[in-house]
DNA sequence: AATGAATGAGGGTTCATTCAT
DNA sequence: TATGAATGAACCCTCATTCAT
């Protein structure tokens, strides 16, 4: 009939819950520094340093750096694609309103999570080979409408108009970037 | 069979020449390997040997193996920027024409020099500042004629679609592609 | 299902009786991992795992690795030291008799517990040391009758073809290997 | 037609030797180390260390750890084969003779080797699996002659008994350590 | 100009061990 | 008693770079 003083299973909760408030700040150092300086300038050690636990604590976590960058980016991508699906598939059928909401949603993205698409596809992201796995992922999503080659233009396009404005927001008016995205994505479809 | 002549200058062109000829050989070893695995994968010490050098030789000829590489790229770059000056300026208030012209050299340019294009964009090539640079000063090129929004976007176009045409040309038919970028790069325009 | 019934020494039983347990299944696993991979291959969390039982618990059984292994390996040779006892001991005075029933009771202990000599002696054990001690213990209750010379030489022998036949009796015909042991250990006595 | 001043190939020779002598450095450090340690509690920086080089330096040289000790304990029993296949041999068909020879040998390669004997096969060797090897690599030679089992045996008798030598040379009189080597040797053969 | 052995800092990773719960 | 997250020392190994020849 033991009672625990602690409610319920807090025996075992506890602990897991620190791990998880670990895990978290690791993943939070790692985003800020991978921004900062891209994947291959930053070491696990920096990692678990920003994160303030000891350098083997990574490897509790994460199999590597480089499985935690994919983590990161993968995820951005999943929350781009939910966007993308809430606020541009209703538009199906009317082509420049749909082009306006993808607009939005992708300039809105990189307003948000400026350090996650700096640490993707920013310059000196040296991390080419996730970043182009995740730009793979939208073009397929894009084919089966697009064809092959404008699915590679667009998300080209898309790619580096978003990851300028992750990095300088305001360089240009935000409506003239608006407008430059939703004319070339209608263009050719008229 | 070198017989050392001693007529004219031939004593101070010899070495020279034997110089210019093994810092011939370390870019065309390097060349092919940066194509091959990006520049993260490929040491000073591998450079030398495909070159068919020792590993000290490599620090004769360039100060390290970024400068190497950003001077392969930059090349390209130039290169690629004569032929745009040859068969685009020409065209300049054909706007249809000259569409057609710069996706012509752009297609043209990833179809024989496809190394360097998968070295300086392709995947997995971790040279993302490097080729950050060129892809900069593309757009700084096109930012009075086009602003600073539609010339990164059209420059984002243009190196994923290259890059794409680089690493498998003809996945797509050569025609289609060239319609792409043409219908791209005139929508706005009209 | 396990009810605290109050009765008797049982609340002091019980969990003595659990303590017990845990440190059964830590040996029973570790003597299997040890078998498998040699000492220097194991590690505490995968002895813990082995057991069913969390990392830590191991240092509540055991000062560490070295320790276990070491008691493993000396309760095997204690154990052989027993069988000896019985089934040598009261054939002093007459050689073969003697000299077959140590053979016997050897060849029997390798196929009894081939884990255990696999584990202390065999190929990739890494144990020399605490091998060696238990050789060193054999070699010590031989001495007085044979010498140290033949002590050593005879501990050498049965050790090797006692872990030969435990990584894999049936080789030579058990009959064989008896005659050979008893040969050796027979000559130069007559 | 460029006399070198220093003879013919010298300078490519120069380097070449200091290499060598890197190496040798190396080995000898390594042997005596893991004399002293066994092959566990040596790490590649104290073999280096032990040479007077750097860290890196080992490995210009060798694979890794394993692979020196590997050469060491194979070279090693290179030598005592060749001194066998020098005595023992041209004994053949002398029994008596041939055991003496062979139990000198192996005595002689203790006393003239102590240090890679107690390398390969003494307490603390943890290196069973390279000197396991070497074992079965004698074990082998001896079969076709002396059956499985008695090969066994007599490969354990020898490791033990010249272990134990090199370890202590004196603790019994050499006359007798010779007379039950070659006893046990002659021993069922008659 | 070329060689190539050597350097040594520094990154990735493991794992015995501790300790708060 | 048991848990399991965390620690951090220590190891292995690579590679850009130097320098005596």
């Amino acid at each position: 009939m033991s009672v625990s003083v602690r409610g319920g299973d807090s025996r075992s909760r506890a602990p897991e819950r620190a791990r998880a408030a670990t895990r978290a700040r690791l993943r939070a150092g790692a985003r800020r520094l991978f921004a900062e300086r891209g994947l291959h300038a930053v070491t696990s050690h920096d990692i678990a340093e920003a994160a303030g636990v000891a350098a083997g604590t990574f490897y509790l976590h994460f199999r590597d750096k480089h499985e935690l960058f994919r983590e990161l980016v993968f995820e951005a991508l999943a929350e781009l694609e939910r966007r993308i699906d809430v606020s541009v598939h209703p538009l199906i059928g009317q082509p420049e309103p749909a082009a306006r909401a993808r607009a939005e949603v992708l300039l809105g993205f990189a307003e948000d999570h400026g350090e996650l698409v700096r640490m993707a596809f920013g310059r000196g992201s040296e991390a080419a080979s996730v970043g182009a796995d995740a730009l793979d992922h939208m073009v397929a999503r894009l084919e089966p409408d697009h064809g092959a080659a404008r699915a590679q233009a667009l998300v080209g396009m898309w790619a580096r108009i978003v990851t300028w404005w992750a990095e300088s927001p305001g360089r240009a008016p935000r409506e003239t970037v608006l407008q430059t995205m939703i004319d070339l994505q209608l263009s050719g479809v008229r």
